[in-house]
DNA sequence: GAAAACGTGTGACTGTGGTCACTTCACTTC
DNA sequence: GAAGTGAAGTGACCACAGTCACACGTTTTC
């Protein structure tokens, strides 16, 4: 099928581009369908394509060594992914897999690379981007070093909380929160560790779950204390 | 002090701008000379510079809840450092400090700019740059997640082989390595145990010390193995 | 509406790694 | 060479988190 200059606008990376760029750019790439934990990308393979997300949901997932797989971002319709390898050819270290039917365009890294060229506004997204990736990536390091489980614990919801759309920020909610258990691997505490410390902060009302879908965050102030609190 | 074409010329990342394109950079860039553990940049303050080393030796550091520091990496001669914040206005978590008295070359980041959208090249440099520490982060998360202690820092100790020079690399040199307390920072573990693992290394002869500057690695594959057997 | 699959809750037991309180060793600096 | 300093080594103790085993509740699937 091909990719239409029209599809190519709805995302916001492309939108600096001209109407001739784009064409190049429509003209060189396709779209895939891929069903249900589809690999969109494999870790730690080099790939030549990037790609762009209209329709479905994808996540970045890495395997610990004992096979289990550890959720570590989203990406949304208008998003895109696998730009990590796009100068060097050494590909990102984690997964995506589809969550749900998805719709992609498979972009070759050589026509963005000429996209790029043209467009300065795309290097400062891109970096920016990054920039943001690297600020993430040391923030979840920073974590992992506190030594007291529940500082762990509340630093990982404090940072998917601040991860929320602004609704769901202002409002407390964490959206689709992963389980126990994939917090746990995320953290590197074991299911029940997690679920233990979940009852605590459930009984000190810090936070209540609704339903399967939400985790309502009822008191910031505690949790972002019992984060900050740290060691001990 | 002014800062001469010729000198911004040493720096490899340079390498590709024009006579006149470094003649502007030269002149927006200023001299200066810091004393060993000054603080050349601050962690998680945006700065307006990026910082180019041409004397001394500058390491990465970033400080634990209880005020300790951890070592991340370094920087020498030739290198730069602080272009995390280069389009977002948000620095780097990581505070940069001087190891010895060091000669900086500070670089307005909007004069970086403007020589970055001259060339290519340096676009290309930098974002690669960027990819290779996403990548190493993320290595060091998938550390963190080892549940054995050995297993963490075998790991370690890997990666910081993996980053010695290649007369290093191939001799199974660790020069300058980390004291054990450091280590234990980077891989949440106690001083301790640190030093039971090394003791345990040492009597498998898995590792050698020579001297307080270099570590030997007399068995590179049991030191793997060990790494990779991860859980357990 | 069973049956299956999955996530959560909980108790009992255990082992590992943290803590503390030393000593020993290596390297500076008088 | 004595004194001082910072790192490394070591044993005793014990709390905390991992493991195992099982019950319970919800959601999916046929």
């Amino acid at each position: 099928m091909a990719v239409t200059v029209e599809l190519l606008k709805r995302f916001p990376m492309l939108q600096s581009l001209s109407e001739q760029e784009l064409e190049q750019l429509a003209q060189q790439s396709s779209i895939k369908s891929v069903s249900r934990r589809a690999v969109v990308i494999n870790g730690g393979v080099a790939s030549d394509y990037l790609c762009f997300l209209f329709e479905g949901r994808l996540q970045g997932v890495d395997f610990t060594l004992d096979g289990r797989e550890v959720g570590l971002y989203f990406v949304e319709p208008g998003d895109f992914c696998g730009e990590l390898g796009l100068y060097d050819k050494q590909g990102q270290p984690e997964s995506v897999i589809a969550l749900s039917k998805s719709q992609i365009i498979l972009m070759p890294v050589s026509a963005v690379r000429t996209a790029i060229q043209g467009s300065h506004q795309m290097v400062e997204s891109l970096f920016t981007r990054m920039a943001t990736r690297v600020r993430k990536l040391s923030a979840q390091r920073a974590l992992l070093g506190l030594s007291s489980t529940v500082a762990r614990v509340c630093g990982q919801l404090w940072m998917m909380l601040e991860e929320q759309d602004s609704l769901n920020r202002r409002e407390g909610v964490i959206a689709y929160p992963p389980t126990h258990q994939e917090l746990g691997i995320m953290l590197n505490l074991s299911r029940e560790t997690v679920t233990r410390v979940f009852q605590t902060l459930q009984t000190q009302e810090v936070v209540k779950r609704d339903g399967t879908t939400r985790l309502l965050v009822l008191d910031e102030k505690s949790l972002r204390a019992l984060f900050e609190a740290g060691d001990g």
